[in-house]
DNA sequence: CATCGATATGCACGTAAAAACATATCGGGG
DNA sequence: CCCCGATATGTTTTTACGTGCATATCGATG
């Protein structure tokens, strides 16, 4: 019903052959793979436009990202700045380091909780 | 950024508090929770329309999203009837139920697995 | 053989999400 | 004091998706 291109390159969890995992931690704060991956890509490069660019996406969408995570989380992940001597940029906090260090230490968990499952749903689909 | 109807009543996670799980068996098959919550909904109710409505759906998307379980397995997760003596109605496959209790199960391992990081994490939001 | 409830499908419409395009701003450094 | 690269924000256009409504079909049973 869908067979245009998978928006997603999704690397996160075909890479590994699991799933997604998102995890909410009030009304406001969540975070998932793409976030995660999102945030992964601004400590590498230090750019949200790099990050975005990396991950398939328009500067406005991974910035409208970092935004609903800024704000949803009620304190920055992520802190940014124009001009200067590094002509601007963006690093995370430390709760934004926090935030992915257990976002992908859950991921492991999960992956190892769930190996089983996976193995014997996938074992019922090789006809 | 959107206040709008929470257009799914989340319960299965918001309820216990914890996380969406995805799980992917391969490039079509994948189960998550609106699709686990639908196959319980149908078990329960034994028709397609009925589970639907029950989460808020229309009927036409709850059937689609059948579809998309059925071929995206390759096999169906879902059988469905038309007329006869219970007037029509859907019920699990052993495959589908199969599925099914298998996302459940992971359901409750990964919480098991991420509470931890997860407490942590929302004590780090205690501001 | 008409009925009834649920499946099965098509099509028009409204709307939310994302892309595309366009600017404006910041601020150290040459 | 102008430049540059990245952030910040607005506007417009397009696309995706789900709903709503209408209709067709199935098939045991009375």
């Amino acid at each position: 019903m869908d067979q245009k291109t998978p928006p997603s390159p999704e690397k996160t969890l075909l890479g590994t052959g699991l799933g997604h995992l998102r995890v909410v931690l009030s009304d406001t704060a969540y975070i998932g793979p793409g976030r995660a991956d999102l945030l992964d890509g601004i400590t590498r490069t230090g750019s949200i436009a790099a990050a975005g660019k990396a991950m398939g996406m328009s500067y406005k969408r991974a910035w409208s990202l970092v935004q609903a995570l800024n704000d949803g989380f009620g304190a920055p992940l992520v802190l940014s700045s124009r001009g200067g001597a590094t002509q601007g940029g963006a690093v995370l906090t430390p709760l934004g380091q926090a935030v992915l260090a257990h976002y992908r230490a859950m991921q492991a968990k999960t992956e190892a909780a769930i190996a089983e499952d996976v193995a014997a749903l996938r074992a019922l689909l090789v006809r």
